[in-house]
DNA sequence: GCCAACGTTGGC
DNA sequence: GCCAACGTTGGC
């Protein structure tokens, strides 16, 4: 079982839209850059949980957790001509983009901010920290269990 | 809205 | 395969 973090931006998908899903279940698709969909197609599974992150808004950071519920399949956005993820160079024999399907687990009550992670002295190797565009990544154990715990989470 | 970082495109 | 131009991300 793996670690990820997950970046969506709230505007457009944000974990309080992820907890009002049938069952609280939701697609992330929409992944257009090539090292976050080998991330996702090649090493994402089922089980797997992951830190829902809030960029681009006024206070980005990490927002609550998720678990993989189905692990990669074509993202049918690719397919739609009228979808902004239309992508017409992708076909159904060679898909080009990938999505999962991802459950919400919970809200923190206390987001874990990019201040604070930037201030922590066990989450200066965050990928997040060296490569600010990723928005698929992995997380190590440590700093899982610190973000929970500085979330304010008891596990 | 600005801008740094960095990914993608396309001419050669 | 190089690299300039351009586009996007995302923090501030």
């Amino acid at each position: 079982m793996n670690y990820w973090l997950f970046k969506s931006e709230p505007d457009e998908y944000s974990i309080d839209d992820l907890a009002a899903e049938p069952r609280g279940v939701g697609r992330w698709d929409g992944i257009r850059n090539y090292q976050a969909r080998n991330i996702l197609r090649d090493e994402v599974k089922k089980g797997d949980m992951l830190l829902f992150y809030h960029s681009s808004c006024k206070t980005p950071g990490v927002a609550g957790r998720a678990t993989v519920v189905k692990a990669a399949y074509p993202d049918p956005a690719q397919f739609d001509a009228n979808s902004h993820y239309y992508d017409a160079k992708a076909s159904a024999d060679n898909p080009r983009w990938f999505c999962v399907d991802v459950r919400f687990a919970d809200k923190f009550s206390q987001p874990v901010s990019l201040k604070t992670i930037r201030s922590e002295p066990g989450l200066q190797d965050m990928v997040l920290l060296k490569q600010g565009r990723l928005s698929i990544q992995p997380v190590s154990t440590g700093e899982w269990k610190l973000i929970a715990r500085l979330a304010g989470c008891k596990a």
